[in-house]
DNA sequence: CATTTGTTTGACAAAAATGTTAAACAAAAT
DNA sequence: ATTTTGTTTAACATTTTTGTCAAACAAATG
């Protein structure tokens, strides 16, 4: 008999990621996440033997998914500025959604150096470090050595969303008024990184 | 008779940070940091009663330094572009050092919503806005909200620091290369911000 | 409709992490 | 020197978390 897919080992799967990436707890237990998702926590160890394999697969396809966002991103045709509007665009989406996402990543990896990680790597990295490059040499963007603008962009995005519940308090935001915040910086940014 | 003091409690707080703020390992035991601290697990107890209230008086101790770390910097009365490169240099110096310190106190804020955190706040924050707001009147930086103009700060500092093991990757970066690269960061970021 | 097979569950077992106790130890005080 | 008191340790106990198993269940198949 073919596998009947009651929808539960991706129910699992999207909660999981929706605990770890999404809510930022880290230290959730297998229990934590069987309870998340409403199901028996026996059926985390039917779909995925343990704990530490589930972890490593939420690992894996995120980092497949982050590498796959990156190429596409990287690799498309449009002129450079709608090109940046874009990966603006959708990275800030992303980190909307799943803030976290990368500190789980890099927690992870942090926290078992020895095992194998995803190998796959970003295909489109040097060709658009080139075409950066060409920009600068243009005059559209300041010169500087094309990782720092990318990892400008990155940082700008991502980590006023990484430290809200910090930067909540030490400015006295309510959550709505984040919110809006953060969707001030879409503009923000694209203006910040060209001169 | 009075506290003998042979500097184990400090040393259980400061392997601690080290743990936690240096090389992220958030999923460290108590066992893990006793290790690493070359002491019996027993101390952390004798001197802390749990682990929980070690991670709590962590938590505040990090928390208060950061407040006095922007206290200090924000309320210096240095002409603003020179205390703006002081703070860079303050805040990069420390995310060299523990780059993994916020994401700590953000993971503990997370998991555990109920308790009560640290109430001190920075006192001077509201004062610096206002001179942010001032040197934008007066043209020395692009106009925004200033909310923005510091996290902007914040983020080009520490966001390459948390995300070393995956841009080490993504751009093919050696440990030495790495460094070399953030240290390049300092003068960038202010170029980067003064328009 | 009975059987097969994949899914789900609860009860149980094992392992890991945290917490406790009493005794050994060492520095200071008497 | 002996006692006192704070420190450290090892052995043990508890709790939490993870993992296993067999039985119950339900959908597809014959």
């Amino acid at each position: 008999m073919a596998l009947r897919d009651t929808g539960t080992e991706q129910l699992i799967k999207d909660t999981a990621k929706r605990i770890f990436f999404a809510e930022g707890k880290l230290h959730a237990t297998t229990q934590d996440i069987a309870d998340a998702a409403g199901v028996n926590r026996t059926l985390l160890h039917y779909y995925f033997r343990s704990k530490d394999i589930l972890i490593q697969q939420v690992f894996k396809e995120a980092m497949q998914g982050l590498n796959a966002r990156l190429d596409t991103v990287m690799e498309s045709d449009l002129p450079f500025k709608k090109k940046i509007e874009n990966l603006i665009d959708v990275f800030l989406t992303e980190a909307v959604a799943f803030p976290y996402q990368e500190t789980f990543l890099v927690t992870e990896i942090l926290n078992d150096s020895c095992r194998i990680h995803d190998e796959s790597k970003p295909q489109k990295i040097k060709s658009f470090l080139a075409q950066i490059q060409t920009e600068m040499d243009a005059g559209h963007i300041k010169p500087m050595n094309p990782v720092h603008f990318l990892m400008n962009l990155f940082s700008l995005m991502v980590y006023p969303l990484i430290m809200a519940p910090l930067f909540k308090e030490m400015f006295n935001f309510s959550d709505s008024g984040y919110t809006d915040m953060i969707n001030e910086r879409k503009k923000l940014i694209c203006e910040m990184i060209f001169k």
